[in-house]
RNA sequence: GGGCGGGUAGCUCAGUUGGGAGAGCGGCGGCCUUACAAGCCGUAGGUCACAGGUUCGAGCCCUGUUCCGCCUACCA
């Protein structure tokens, strides 16, 4: 029966899985065998539309369970799978539906957003291409373009996500240009600006010359640079000499309002005049007087520029000084640069350095490094620049943000990004929000025509409600999108509307993010949650890891180093990415990817094939559901590993310790169920013991499969589901499988400690005799005879009853037990516990290579027993360290003591051996 | 400038209240042993960056030094 079953299956190795296979049917196992191999592409497709028309992901607003909510980080509408979005949506995917088998009511949102600059670039570079320019189109035509271009490219990334496995309620996928979530938009900015925490005014901001639009502050991304140091002599109107300015952008001189020192530098004293002629345009400056100048730096004087530096405008302010904008918006020098109009203001940079130095105005320049922002969309230099802005006054929400956390509403894992979150809150100054672009949520405010008057509101008005004139305005500009990312967790659930989704699942459960949006989103959507809702938007927030390339660089296009996904899962399959990405995904750690641990993990998910394939061969119905009588060893050792293993996975899951939950998984599966248990039931399964061991054996085999199968599910979805379905006994969709120990029909099996300690007996005898033979260089193919010497009648006859065990895994031809006399004296003996192991060696051992590899154990041994020794003889160690401690070390002294007294007549033995052969 | 994280086997990294240093990959030796060569069996390899301190006991706690990485900042 067995050879025919091996002969069908090597003859079926071509894909027979593929073959007439029926969504959710069960099938006959002799049909039914599997490949040696697996082949992740053809399952994966298979199994995610099988999850999708059965409307698996679906949460159920009626449904009483418990509910667990997450939204996903919306990827741009722009965007193509990376790795940082594989780790993100498999963290997330791995919660769900380790959810779903707890048995809570699951609902993960996925959406996009709008990506305003990235999706306005990715768009205009398109039209473009066909001769095309979205000034020339007009904005609502450009708009149109947009939404094609979205209707087109836009799912690109949602289809992405579903290679990688996402059980995402798809049917309230959202976007954040949805009808919906555009009326929170505008609910939210009106509500804000009635509260007076939206405002409107002129003010220096981050500007990108490129996009042409504001940017945040935190949209600037700062890089050091070695730039200069221009040292320029202002001259005084009269007379001879002047006060010599440093800076590191002469062009900015041009716009200069005052010139300033520090009334305390004794340097600047006596100056012959309270004026200074501006070089190069022949303004003549004030000379103002400002602590904020730090005397130590440059030579203490400090040119006064308000509309290109944020600092200059606070001084200007103070001191009520002009502002002469003198770079315009397209990042050229405006009308007021005088003769420099027109110019790009990098090239104007040169002239006007040039032409200093011709008038002997420049002093000398200096290497000097700093850092310089660029734009975080197209890495453009930033350019300061006073401008009308919309603005969040952003103190009042932060406190409330900082409160949630502090008082633990909501928890931040790992706790160390806490420090980070409050810094920034602490910190934070009010947020420019407004955008000067068209793709976007335009800004609900109108000015009249006629009268000036301001309307802010969420209905279009047809008048001004001052003075009843139709003539209004709208502002041009459209928000931020993190400004209606900032909403997500509550406009994807429905508001402004009170709905039963909102009621059931808000706050939501876990947001689950990389640190590097904590400041542009996490804090954000703390800050709106809790003004708009009056709760946490959610319970937990998890910070995961940055994906980076084995040298640890950020991942990104311009350096080539990029590992794509889609790449992988071609090439290794999704389960071996996602498990890859789970086992690395430890807390507080970058992770560093490379291509040899994803083909370590391929391995695995192809190991947990080969065993289902194994017990497939064997389990042919499914009446062993409760395995509870006439278990052997191995089987109630298994049972009781299962059962810790099932606790350790769930409670690292709960604690967001993934790369614990999938070690303790591989370490189980590989090297506790295949390596030792699968090993150990086949005398039983091959029916060499009678018939009621067989049955035990099916019974903890199918147990075992079945309970693991679950286990890994929320890692390795795909081929968990491929096997379950092949799995006899099982039912629907494992999706659709209870948790182990949470299902009545099959209560969690022993934890049975004698069994496990019994068990590490045996395989440490068998262990033993395999080192022997290693070290021996005694082929496999010999089988051997063995000697089994303990004093302990207990244990006599625990060896005794696994001899076939023993005999099996170890290769043996015959095993002897006894519990007193002496080993044979040509033999290899190694000591296990308190069993003395002896390989005979007739024939077949070199007794001058036992001699050696005893010396080795005996020094090794030594060593531990010396180190062991020392602690015992510490009269402070055996009377301030704990009791148990203490007791501990004594076993464990007494102990190796024991095994180095018989290890040391062996090697007597050995050793007389040794000079009667020679 | 400030803050944070890290330095553990050849490589990549675990190590949860302080109590006998681990895994994967790679290396070495041996195996096509009736699920799996994407495999099996065995095995070598570490002053836990350095120097002090606390403690009966430190990879873990404290101080200092050093190297690397990241975040942040208005020193022109």
């Amino acid at each position: 029966m067995l050879s025919c079953k091996k002969g069908q299956q090597r003859n079926n190795s071509s894909g027979a899985i593929n073959n007439g296979h029926h969504f959710g049917a069960k099938q006959i196992m002799n049909d039914n065998l599997l490949d040696k191999g697996y082949e992740p592409k053809t399952v994966e497709a298979r199994w995610y539309k099988y999850w999708e028309s059965e409307n698996l992901f679906a949460a159920d607003e009626s449904s009483d369970a418990k509910p667990y909510a997450i939204v996903i980080p919306p990827p741009n509408v722009t965007g193509v799978l990376h790795m940082g979005h594989a780790l993100n949506i498999t963290l997330q995917d791995i919660l769900c539906r380790y959810q779903r088998l707890l048995g809570s009511n699951v609902l993960w949102v996925p959406g996009t957003d709008h990506a305003g600059i990235a999706t306005q670039n990715v768009v205009e570079r398109d039209l473009a291409a066909k001769d095309l320019d979205r000034h020339q189109m007009g904005r609502d035509k450009f708009i149109d373009a947009v939404w094609e271009w979205r209707e087109k490219y836009g799912s690109t990334i949602i289809n992405q996500l579903k290679h990688l496995g996402a059980s995402c309620d798809w049917s309230r996928e959202r976007f954040t240009m949805d009808e919906g979530l555009s009326r929170a938009v505008r609910k939210v900015f009106v509500v804000l600006y009635e509260e007076g925490l939206i405002y409107r005014g002129s003010y220096i901001i981050n500007w990108c010359p490129r996009c042409r639009t504001a940017l945040a502050d935190i949209e600037v991304e700062h890089a050091d640079h070695d730039g200069r140091l221009y040292h320029i002599r202002y001259p005084y109107a009269a007379g001879d000499g002047g006060p010599v300015v440093a800076t590191t952008r002469p062009e900015t001189m041009l716009g200069d309002t005052a010139l300033a020192v520090n009334p305390e530098d004794d340097r600047y004293l006596n100056m012959p005049a309270d004026e200074v002629v501006l070089p190069l345009t022949g303004r003549t400056i004030p000379i103002i007087y400002d602590d904020y100048v730090d005397m130590t730096f440059g030579t203490g004087a400090l040119k006064i520029t308000p509309a290109h530096d944020p600092n200059d405008f606070i001084v200007g302010e103070r001191h009520d000084l002009p502002r002469l904008k003198v770079i315009g918006d397209d990042g050229r020098m405006t009308a007021e640069a005088g003769k420099f109009e027109g110019l790009d203001r990098f090239e104007c940079r040169k002239l006007v350095v040039e032409e200093l130095e011709k008038q002997g105005l420049l002093i000398k320049i200096e290497n000097h490094a700093h850092s310089i922002g660029h734009c975080y969309r197209c890495q453009t230099i930033v350019e300061p620049n006073l401008s009308p802005q919309w603005f969040v006054k952003t103190k009042p929400l932060a406190q409330q943000a900082i409160a949630a956390v502090t008082d633990d509403r909501t928890r931040i894992i790992p706790e160390k990004w806490k420090n980070d979150y409050f810094m920034w809150l602490e910190n934070v100054r009010d947020w420019c929000i407004s955008r000067q672009i068209w793709w976007g949520h335009q800004v609900p405010a109108w000015t009249c025509g006629d009268c000036g008057h301001l309307v802010v509101s969420e209905e279009d008005p047809d008048q001004c409600p001052k003075c009843q004139s139709g003539n209004l305005l709208r502002d041009n500009d459209v928000l931020d999108t993190w400004f209606s990312s900032a909403l997500w967790p509550f406009s994807t659930l429905g508001w402004p509307d009170k709905t039963a989704l909102l009621d059931k699942f808000y706050p939501t459960s876990v947001l689950v993010t990389a640190f590097d949006i904590l400041f542009f989103w996490v804090a954000r959507m703390m800050m709106m949650g809790l003004h708009f809702m009056k709760e946490v938007p959610f319970h937990h927030v998890y910070i995961h890891a940055l994906v980076r390339d084995e040298e640890g660089k950020k991942m990104s296009k311009s350096t080539g180093n990029v590992i794509d996904p889609i790449d992988v899962i071609n090439n290794y399959g999704t389960d071996a990415l996602r498990f890859t990405l789970a086992a690395f995904a430890a807390q507080g750690r970058d992770i560093k990817l490379s291509e040899k641990r994803i083909e370590g993990y391929r391995n695995f998910i192809n190991k947990i094939w080969n065993s289902a394939r194994f017990a497939f061969m064997h389990i042919e119905e499914a009446e062993h559901r409760f395995p509870d009588k006439g278990l052997s060893l191995p089987d109630r050792w298994i049972l009781s590993r299962l059962h810790q293993t099932t606790d350790n996975v769930a409670e690292a899951l709960d604690e967001y310790r993934f790369n614990e939950a999938a070690g303790t998984l591989y370490q189980f599966v590989w090297h506790e169920f295949c390596d030792w248990y699968l090993e150990a039931s086949k005398p039983a399964l091959y029916g060499k013991a009678d018939e009621a061991s067989r049955k035990a054996a099916l019974c903890t085999l199918w147990r075992v499969l079945h309970d693991t199968l679950i286990l890994l599910h929320p890692f390795i979805p795909f081929v968990t589901e491929e096997i379950w379905q092949k799995l006899p006994g099982t039912k629907a969709s494992i999706m659709k499988a209870r948790f182990p120990g949470t299902d009545p029909e099959l209560p969690a099996p022993d934890i049975d400690t004698e069994a496990e300690a019994d068990m590490e007996r045996v395989m440490g005898i068998i262990t033993a005799v395999r080192n022997i033979r290693g070290e021996m260089n005694i082929s496999p193919s010999v089988t051997l005879s063995v000697f089994l010497l303990t004093g302990d009648n207990g244990t006599l006859s625990k060896i005794r009853s696994q001899g076939e065990l023993i005999k099996t895994l170890a290769r043996l031809d015959s095993m002897e037990t006894a519990d007193s006399g002496e080993r044979p004296k040509a033999s290899a003996t190694a000591i296990v516990q308190d069993v003395s192991v002896s390989v005979l060696l007739e024939g077949v051992i070199d007794v001058s290579k036992e001699s050696v590899r005893l010396d080795k154990e005996i020094a090794k041994l030594e060593k531990e027993i010396s180190a062991l020794a020392k602690k015992l003889e510490n009269d402070n160690f055996i009377s301030k360290a704990p009791v148990d401690v203490v007791e501990k070390v004594r076993l464990q002294h007494d102990e190796n003591r024991e095994k180095m007294i018989k290890l040391e007549k062996n090697r007597q033995t050995i050793r007389a051996l040794e000079t009667g052969q020679s």
